[in-house]
DNA sequence: ACGAAATGATAGTGAGTACTAACAAACATA
DNA sequence: TATGTTTGTTAGTACTCACTATCATTTCGT
């Protein structure tokens, strides 16, 4: 059988382009070098997705894990604000981490490829508008303080976005990561338990 | 007289390549591009600046503000939580976003041009130990709780970033920005002073 | 073992682009 | 006016790179 994307072949080329294009940019990594990293030929490449910005564009089809976020919260949420917070700190850490490479390429080619900013950007768009309605149902019940839930769902999240900014070569070594990502999750959402409730 | 820069052709050079890489990346926009955007011809270009890396290099060495961020605090503090951390909020934005363009461009081109993400980043290092010695300073005046300043310092160091992050392309329309930057500023000290001190 | 599908090797095309060479025009200063 | 400096123009070089064509080879189901 054959199809656009048959063996495993297509896929060690996807993900090969995914790596050197992450973190060398799209026009600066050639054909080639993603045949060879996939341990492919050039020809194969090309047979299989005929052109470079199909084969982008088919990988992130195929490995942007979307979705997710919402199901898990709405289930799993005991409506106690740090035991809630702390779960959706580290399910998005979770989520954004494993789209890392994908988050890199959308944010370095956005302008020169267009369409991709805004696949990676549906996510923290229902993870806003899932927050602010959590804050104002917490409120309702009196468990939380809320002048401002919008403000405050986004002040969270963009914290944790600057977060993963700044750690998206990986925890535990280099920029200045000497910070460990649940130590910080822990102490930030003590930070706004104690900012959310009087 | 003649030197490397002496006219304000070079300035026209600069700024044109600035804007340009920053939203299009470096090996996209062509030497021809940028004399045009310049309203000067290529060959101009070359004779001022030898080769197009070489001038993306004295753009940066040019236009990147640096400093200027520890002596605003050290002279205008005065020691009292909210007002220090909103000085601090809306002098790290104005700095940010009048390097706007250098930090987009470094964020894009580390990995394939060496030795841009690092100048960028010696300003959130330093802000990092001021704001954690500032904590300290404040913990042992008794005018807040600090159990730990520096993951403290780095959460309210994220959250901005992030929020710088998501507007980069300009507060007041477009991408998920339906929030004023001072209104952003104001509710996210609120919470950290409502989270710092008991 | 046989045939079909997938992969490889090699060579090449055509477009784009950084950068150079040489000469002409505009402009300033003295 | 004369001279030097800055810019423009035009043509061209050398190189990279996406992509194609052709033929040989491997892999694999049956």
């Amino acid at each position: 059988m054959s199809g656009s994307s048959s063996s495993s072949s297509s896929d060690k080329l996807l993900l090969a382009a995914i790596d050197l294009i992450a973190d060398r940019g799209y026009k600066c990594v050639t054909t080639k070098e993603i045949a060879a990293a996939a341990g492919l030929s050039e020809m194969t490449l090309f047979r299989h997705f005929g052109s470079k910005q199909n084969l982008l564009e088919s990988a992130f089809d195929r490995f942007h894990y979307a979705g997710e976020m919402q199901k898990l919260f709405t289930e799993k949420l005991v409506w106690e604000l740090e035991t809630d917070l702390l779960l959706i700190s580290r399910t998005y850490h979770e989520i954004m981490n494993r789209n890392r490479k994908m988050i890199q390429i959308s944010l370095r080619e956005s302008g020169s490829l267009p369409g991709f900013r805004e696949k990676t950007q549906k996510h923290p768009r229902h993870l806003r508008e899932f927050l602010t309605d959590y804050f104002v149902k917490m409120a309702e019940r009196g468990k939380m303080v809320s002048t401002n839930p919008d403000l405050q769902a986004v002040s969270f999240m963009w914290m944790n976005y600057g977060a993963f900014m700044n750690n998206r070569e990986g925890w535990g070594e280099g920029t200045f990561a000497d910070v460990a990502l649940d130590d910080f999750i822990q102490e930030s959402v003590k930070l706004f338990v104690g900012g959310l409730t009087p």
